[in-house]
DNA sequence: TCAAAAGTGTTCCGAATACACCCATGA
DNA sequence: TCATGGGTGTATTCGGAACACTTTTGA
C-alpha cells in the first residue's frame, strides 16, 4: 500500500464547560497511560466505525461524566502531522456546555483508570498534545457564542433569575454589565418569560424566576461587542 | 483487530467560491469513476499521512484549479456513518474564495480525468454523496463571513472600485444596498484607501480605485444584519 | 435595624436608515 | 447629446450607554 492510502487515526475530543461557584470551569482528565502519562488532557477517544462523529462525542462524554443531553457542537478539526507522538491522528473537537445543576453531580468513575476533574479556566495546568491550543480556541468560540446566540441558557437550570443570567455573562466575559441595561436588553429580546415562582429562602428580596422561551443556540446578538 | 480500532478514511473537500459575471459561482468536478460516476461533486481527495489537513486542502485545490494563495478556511467535518458507499469516510470540508481575476484563468486539466466547471449557485445540479448538504452549509458560512468579516476583499482584485465592492455584497446576499449608506459605512470602517489610479476606458464617469488596508478575514461587522 | 440583592426610568449620543440630484466620460 | 454609472449630504429614528435610589426579605 502506498503512503497516501494509509489512514490516519481519528479521535473526538470534547471540551466541556460549566459554571460552578461563580467560575468558568472545564473538565479535564489525567492521562493514565503514555504518551503524556500523568498529564491533564481534554477528554476524548477514538471514533468507531459504526458511529457518527457526534455519536462518538456523546458516547465519550457520557463515559467521562455520566451526563447526557447537554449542548454539544462541533468546534474544529485539528490535523497537524505531529500532534500525536503515537502516529498520525486527526481529532475532531467538540464543545459541550453543562448546566450548573448537572455539573454538580459527582463525576462518574472513568473506565480507563484516569481521573476527571473540573478546572477553573483561570488556573489551568499545561495540557497534553496540542490541547492547550484546542482549549484556547474553544474559549474563543464560547465567548463568541455567548455574544451572538442564546447558548447561555444551556448553562442555566430550567428556572433562573435574571441576576443568575447576568452573572453567567459576566463570568464568561470576565467583565461587569450594568444591571438595568442588561435586563432591558434581555427583556426586549423576548427570550424569557416570568414563571409564577419566586426564589425562596434568600436573605434579601426574593427574585422572580424566569424560563427560556426559544431554541438554545439561536443567533440573536444578545450582547453587542463592547457593550 | 476489534471493530473500534479499525480506521475510517479521511478526505478533504474544498468548496471554492468566486464571483464571475455578477454571479456567485462554485467550482464542481464531474466524477469520472464510481460511485456517483458522472455526477457533479465538490472537489477533494484523501489526506496523506505526511500532510496536515490544510496542506491537503491546498494541494487538492491546486491540483483541481491550478490556483494558489487563495483564502482558505476550515468549514466543518462531516462524518455520518453512511455518507460514502465505499466505506466509512470522514471528510473535513474547507471553503476557499478566489478573486475574480484568478477565477477567470482557465481551469487546469485535472489529473484524474474528471472535468471541473464553475456553476452559478442559482443553477446547481444535484451533487454526489452528502455534498448538497455541505454546499448549503458553506453558503451559510460565506454569508456570515461577509456580514462580520473582511473576507469580501479576498474575492476582489488588489485594486477595485467601491461599486465593485458593493456589487459583491449584493450578489452574496442577493439584496440591494443603498449606495450612499454603503460607502459611508465602508469608509467609516477605515478598511480601504484611495489609490492614485482611476479606472479608464469606461463609458461613464471614471471611478476611483481603492485598495484594502487590513488583514483579510478580520472580524469587523461590515454589514449589520438587516442593513 | 441591618445587610444583601431585587427591581426599576430617563437622558444622551452615535450609528443606521431613508432619500435625490449633479458629474464625468465614451459612444 | 445621450446613456451610463460615479459620487455626494441631511434629517430622522433607534438602540446602546451612563447613571441612583427604593423595595423586600432573613438574620
Amino acid at each position: 500500500m502506498e503512503k497516501e492510502y494509509q489512514k490516519p487515526s481519528v479521535t473526538v475530543d470534547i471540551i466541556v464547560f460549566s459554571i460552578q461557584n461563580q467560575e468558568l470551569k472545564v473538565l479535564l482528565v489525567k492521562r493514565g497511560i503514555p504518551p503524556f502519562q500523568g498529564t491533564w488532557a481534554i477528554p476524548g477517544g477514538f471514533v468507531r466505525l459504526n458511529e457518527s462523529l457526534e455519536e462518538a462525542a456523546k458516547r465519550e462524554l457520557e463515559e467521562e461524566t455520566g451526563v447526557k443531553e447537554v449542548y454539544l457542537e462541533q468546534l474544529y478539526t485539528f490535523g497537524d502531522v505531529n500532534r500525536d507522538p503515537r502516529g498520525r491522528t486527526i481529532t475532531v473537537a467538540y464543545f459541550a456546555l453543562i448546566d450548573s445543576e448537572k455539573a454538580k453531580q459527582k463525576l462518574k468513575a472513568t473506565t480507563d483508570a484516569s481521573e476527571a476533574e473540573w478546572f477553573s479556566i483561570s488556573a489551568l495546568p499545561h495540557l497534553a498534545f496540542d490541547h492547550d491550543k484546542i482549549l484556547k480556541y474553544a474559549l474563543k468560540r464560547l465567548r463568541w457564542k455567548f455574544e451572538y446566540t442564546t447558548i447561555v441558557f444551556s448553562m442555566l437550570p430550567k428556572k433562573f433569575t435574571l441576576t443568575q443570567l447576568q452573572k453567567n455573562y459576566e463570568i464568561v466575559f470576565n467583565k461587569k454589565f450594568d444591571k438595568r441595561n442588561f435586563r432591558k436588553k434581555i427583556l426586549s429580546l423576548n427570550l424569557v418569560e416570568k414563571t409564577r415562582e419566586i426564589q425562596k429562602d434568600v436573605s434579601h428580596r426574593p427574585p422572580k424566576l424566569y424560563s427560556f422561551k426559544k431554541r438554545i443556540g439561536e443567533i440573536v446578538e444578545i450582547l453587542q461587542p463592547g457593550s
